[in-house]
RNA sequence: UGGGGCGUCGUCUAAUGGUAGGACAGCGGCCUUUGGAGCCGUUCGUGGAGGUUCGAAUCCUCCCGCCCCAGCCA
């Protein structure tokens, strides 16, 4: 239960509203057993980071408190759960360093002790069984404006609610006929207060408990219910559902159960650039424009780790955003600088050449080869240092190299010396061109007396190029990965102008090169596992990598202050 | 429009009647064998109007704005 973190980032810093009011009803006695909380949810989709906000949430609370925090499906619609979903938000918390215990849960768990209480109700004269069709009751709810009606079935005796309820579970009546509804007040200004359905009647393959139900609890009765049960303490939810806690403490307190859950509310999380929501999501996945629920471009959990997010990174970004009760929207920026912040704590350091320019050493003999030793980690002096080959031909970036350069342009140029990483100082002698006038490679040559990459007459050199050894790299394809829309908030602006959301995708979210060269230190990289490439940025192999066939995805890049001014002047 | 929730730098977030502080972003600089990291400096804010008070982001009144609710979804 206890989370691999770091206490010294508390979860939202003192000013969080949640420990505040843990810590006041502990002082003020209010608890004689432990905090307990619960992350409670839906198998009907994949979690997104909006989810890692109550995950990091509930479980950081119970731990700070020596409590703990359990993990419950609220799997009460058979209509769109599915256990490939169960699967997926189990590996998916794991992931996030999260661990429940022993406390893994499912409403499903609990459906004949919640049946039992719903009969309770019924005969306390608290619920009935309601005829009304699914197009008839909408008539009787009255509007924002209007009170509602009663339903013409609000009175039956309770020994027929009682028949007619124990016909629906027997599966007497089919789905939509009836309901099983609480009354309380058609009347009431809050609409989740007009006599809401508790039951209504599914025919469909439970993926739990299979045929045994025909009637299923509705959210908003399972879910206090299951808190009680479970003797959660604290039902940590979203703002949404701030107009529910009437229900929510209506049905813990008509029901005969054992111990007394409140729920508090916070605000919601979203990014710019991306949407947050599972049915946007799904039509993402479903029209193609992503490769599936894990396309490293997308907003869930699975996607993230694909593309390299380390954990550590998204509980630290939701410790520092902090936690109120209003709805938040966080500049990506920020969630970029917690992924960078721990990557340069952890990733070794490599040498990647993503779009190569051929350099011959004209005063280095074919077939020499040179070693440099290259620190694998300055963050890290644990991390040790490895042996990079140099010799003759050598790539480098295209962009490194400017037959022209611009002021403030510190890389290589005709007739400029500059250092390559690691390795030594090398001058430009010459530029080879094709018959269109393209580069096509650069003649220079380096100073043996700057082995490693110092000069012994204390020369500086401007600027530091990586680079690898021709004959040495190994062939790899680099994904490079940008925000997935144009625009910080894809769905206002569609709303906003009634144009297709589609239509802020943004075309380079994904680009593919088949062309770059890595380091031979990275022949037997493994998925999952995340770089440092020297001055790009971080990478992380893609599950579809293979030796032989490498391929990484870039998380993130590094700060870039060249393409800050470049962009700067451009505008 | 009935009910509910929420308004502090561009974005988040502290300050709980007593100097409006921090982070990210921005800008400027230092340093650097990553134009990375790190370090230093800096611009920018209490939605509005009244009131209470020696003193208001904080308390009161009114106003304005944003979000949520009319599923047999969660």
């Amino acid at each position: 239960m206890s989370a691999p973190s770091d206490a010294s980032r508390p979860y939202g810093g003192p000013g969080n509203f949640v420990r505040e009011l843990i810590e006041g009803e502990i002082a003020a006695g209010k608890h004689s057993g432990p905090v307990v909380t619960r992350f409670p949810p839906e198998p009907n989709g994949y979690l997104h980071l909006g989810h890692a906000r109550p995950i990091t949430l509930n479980f950081e609370m119970a731990r700070e408190f020596g409590g703990r925090c359990h993990l419950r499906f609220d799997d009460t619609n058979p209509l769109s759960e599915d256990v490939e979903y169960v699967d997926a938000i189990l590996a998916d918390v794991r992931w996030l360093g999260f661990d429940w215990g022993e406390h893994l849960y499912f409403a499903s768990d609990h459906f004949e002790r919640l049946y039992g209480w719903a009969e309770e109700l019924i005969g306390k004269g608290l619920a009935f069984v309601c005829d009304l069709s699914s197009d008839e009751m909408p008539l009787y709810q009255g509007s924002l404006n209007e009170p509602g009606r009663p339903s013409p079935y609000r009175d039956r005796s309770r020994e027929e609610n009682l028949d007619l309820f124990r016909r629906m579970r027997a599966g007497e009546f089919e789905p939509g006929a009836r309901t099983l509804r609480a009354k309380i007040d058609m009347a009431s200004p809050v609409l989740v207060l007009r006599d809401p359905v508790l039951y209504r009647i599914v025919k469909a393959s439970h993926h739990r408990t299979g045929d045994r139900w025909c009637v299923y609890p509705m959210y908003d009765f399972a879910h206090p219910l299951s808190d009680a049960i479970e003797g959660v303490t604290h039902s940590l939810c979203s703002s949404e559902f701030v107009d529910h806690r009437p229900l929510y403490d209506w049905t813990v307190e008509n029901c005969s159960v054992p111990s007394r859950p409140r729920q508090t509310e916070f605000g919601r999380l979203n990014l710019t650039y991306t949407v947050m929501s599972k049915r946007l999501l799904k039509r993402l996945v479903e029209e193609g424009h992503v490769r599936g629920w894990d396309d490293p471009r997308m907003p869930t959990l699975s996607a993230i780790r694909r593309r390299g997010v380390p954990p550590a990174a998204i509980r630290n970004f939701n410790r520092d955003v902090g936690l109120t009760k209003r709805d938040i929207t966080i500049e990506l920026p920020r969630l970029e600088h917690a992924v960078r912040e721990e990557l340069n704590r952890t990733a070794p350091r490599v040498m990647a050449v993503l779009n190569p320019l051929r350099v011959v050493i004209e005063n280095l003999p074919e077939g020499e080869r040179l070693d440099f030793e290259a620190v694998n980690n300055p963050e890290d002096p644990g991390a040790g240092t490895r042996t990079v080959p140099f010799s003759r031909v050598l790539y480098i970036e295209r962009d490194d190299f400017l037959e022209d350069p611009p002021k403030k342009y510190f890389r290589l140029a005709p007739g400029r010396e500059v250092r390559l990483r690691y390795a030594c100082l090398v001058t430009c002698t010459g530029v080879v061109k094709d018959a269109s006038g393209k580069i096509t490679e650069l003649r220079c040559t380096w100073d043996p007396a700057t082995r490693g990459g110092n000069a012994p007459d204390g020369r500086k050199v401007a600027s530091t190029l990586h680079w690898v050894s021709a004959t040495h790299a190994i062939p790899a394809e680099v994904r490079l990965y940008e925000t997935l829309f144009r625009v910080e908030d894809p769905m206002a602006e569609a709303e906003a102008k009634g144009i297709d959301l589609a239509s802020f995708l943004n075309p380079n979210s994904e680009r593919v090169r088949r062309e770059c060269w890595v380091e031979p230190s990275l022949r037997d990289a493994q998925p999952g596992s995340a770089f440092q490439f020297e001055r790009l940025g971080y990478f992380a192999v893609d599950p579809e990598s293979k030796p032989g066939a490498l391929v990484f995805n870039r998380t993130v890049t590094l700060r870039d202050e060249w393409a800050k001014l470049q962009k700067r002047s451009a505008k």
